[in-house]
DNA sequence: TTATAAGACGCATTATGAATGTATGATTGA
DNA sequence: TCAATCATACATTCATAATGCGTCTTATAA
């Protein structure tokens, strides 16, 4: 019962658009690379790539192929909820499975729909919650990406 | 993002025991033994061997060896919390991983205690839940049960 | 006291899916 | 046209959940 590092990937990836986004604020967003946020991170060129796709799928940044290529936060911070984030990137599957196998106490059993609703409240809590909230630091944040590369 | 199998199963038991227990009120509950278990839910012996095992330590049920061995609930239903079940079984461990590799945003990053926060939400939500609020249809539960041996 | 039925428990193996890698295509700018 | 960049399919590796096996210990009945 973990978040999948997919998952960690993507919300890290957002935190670097909206620290970089921020920064240059005067003459337009410049794109990020996945080069780039792999050497921040430390992570493989292959899984960002990935996750970097999905995101833009998903509408929250907006990719640019060819030279000079990159991507963009598509939205602002204030307007990406961190439980949205979640729930897609996870795929929002069943915390607990019930059939398939089926469970023969299926029929009389209350577990499923406690778990789902304990699941619905994690991510009414995450919904209070947007990519700017985890931009508290964001100075601090800035330092730290631009020492990284 | 899913309950482990193995908490399922903790759970699958204790209900058994629960409608078990209840049916022979009169001259105290017999015992259960893994072989029923397994052939009611259509599971792996050694699979719930471990569970069962397990059961036993956290003192949820007794354990008793030898022939005509088994066990039975060793606290009322009501008196068992969900929360502590599923925390014992799934190991309790971090919705998300910042450490381990080191991630560079975590002196400045948010997220961890956000998302912490939102896992203690699900277990306090869970804490509200005993072994006997998933009992309501027990009836129902028991006939199950019976034609499942 | 012996045979047997049960759980205890360590170790081995298999299955699943996350994580990662490789390769190539498509697009864009210089 | 070339090089940089994301898009995407496919393959492989790795972690770990899931399962299996064997043997020990304990308790009871015959």
């Amino acid at each position: 019962m973990q978040l999948k590092k997919y998952t960690d990937y993507g919300l890290r990836i957002l935190m670097y658009l909206a620290s970089h986004d921020a920064d240059e604020s005067q003459e337009g967003p410049k794109l990020a690379t996945i080069r780039e946020i792999c050497d921040t991170f430390d992570l493989s060129a292959n899984h960002v790539n990935k996750v970097v796709h999905h995101l833009g799928r998903l509408e929250l940044i907006e990719t640019r192929r060819g030279k000079n290529g990159g991507f963009v936060l598509a939205q602002r911070p204030e307007d990406i909820s961190l439980a949205f984030v979640i729930r897609q990137l996870e795929g929002d599957e069943r915390w607990i499975e019930c059939e398939n196998p089926y469970c023969v106490a299926l029929p009389a059993c209350e577990l499923r729909g406690i778990v789902a609703r304990g699941k619905e409240l994690f991510y009414e809590y995450l919904d209070q919650y947007t990519l700017k909230s985890l931009m508290v630091k964001a100075p601090q944040l800035r330092q730290i990406f631009a020492a990284g590369r």
